[in-house]
DNA sequence: ATATGGCCCTGGTTGC
DNA sequence: TGCAACCAGGGCCATA
């Protein structure tokens, strides 16, 4: 479900209740592995370990972990999650009512357990042993950070429309459906233009664009539109101020005109036929 | 190398 | 009310 202004909301949720504390047992869903790392793997490898800091890279979230049984000197582990489409991290009291769809659960010292839940089942989970595995990278560049000629160089010579470019990962890692589209309005961009046909102007007011309306939904708590809740179990606002996504039929906050929808890439998007060109 | 389409899953909404 | 069709914020894989 979360792009990066959710998965960057959720994870400094998570960091600021979690941080410090140190993860005593484990356990996970038996009737399927939705992991990249085979569960057992990853119950050997979390438990007895510190959680050092949670943080996000691209829609990722990391917890970064101290060495095993606290051994000095030792290289530390990091704990991947990417939550799908639906997936949810829940601080809660081990005593609250599992919800269905429950896949993880990590009890931690301070008495309070972390909960891995995910209806859909297109979230993963990772476990990294820093004594052997590299650390985690995101698979592109992040959209919050990048400069100006990288991020120009990433759509140069692609025939691929800029909208389902945006959404490949490993150009930028973070843009999904919702701020896709939004970024293409505030840059005045038609989503089915090829990508490499760009002019240099289009892609700096996209590269602006894009920042800006991240940060401002970060701001807000991302977006919250049917089942996205963060770990406060509050929601986000940011969809109130949607001027495309999820918008067909009414009329664009710019020009009055119906906003359209058409399917890119297998997924819908959403522009303003008026004022992008 | 790049681009496209199918597929993985469950659940909510819409329309008949 | 019941039921089927369609849709969903993601990403992997096979194929061209």
């Amino acid at each position: 479900m979360p792009e990066l202004p959710e998965v960057e909301t959720v994870a400094r949720g998570v960091h600021d209740r979690v941080r410090g504390e140190r993860i005593l047992e484990t356990w996970f869903a038996s009737h399927r592995e939705p992991f990249k790392t085979p569960a057992a793997r990853q119950a050997r490898g979390l438990e007895g370990r510190n959680i050092l800091a949670v943080h996000r890279t691209g829609k990722h979230i990391v917890f970064e972990l101290g060495p095993a049984n606290d051994q000095p000197g030792e290289p530390g582990a990091q704990w991947i999650v990417h939550l799908g489409m639906t997936g949810r991290l829940l601080v809660t009291s081990p005593d609250a009512p599992l919800a269905a769809h429950t896949h993880a659960r990590l009890s931690l010292a301070g008495g309070r357990e972390l909960r891995f839940v995910d209806p859909r089942r297109f979230g993963r989970l990772e476990f990294r042993d820093l004594a052997r595995d590299r650390g985690f990278a995101g698979p592109g560049a992040e959209p919050l950070t990048i400069g100006p000629d990288e991020f120009a160089a990433l759509f140069r010579r692609r025939r691929i429309a800029i909208k389902p470019a945006l959404l490949n990962q490993k150009l930028l890692s973070g843009v999904g459906n919702i701020y896709a589209d939004e970024s293409l309005f505030r840059a005045r961009i038609r989503p089915r233009k090829a990508a490499g046909r760009l002019t240099r102007a289009e892609l700096e007011r996209l590269r602006q664009a894009l920042r800006q309306v991240l940060k401002h939904a970060i701001r807000l708590g991302g977006s919250s539109i049917s089942d996205y809740v963060n770990a406060d179990g509050a929601k986000g606002f940011f969809q109130l101020e949607h001027c495309v996504y999820q918008r067909t039929g009414e009329p664009c906050r710019t020009c009055g005109t119906s906003i359209r929808r058409i399917v890119l890439g297998g997924r819908s998007t959403h522009y303003c036929p008026h004022c992008q060109k």
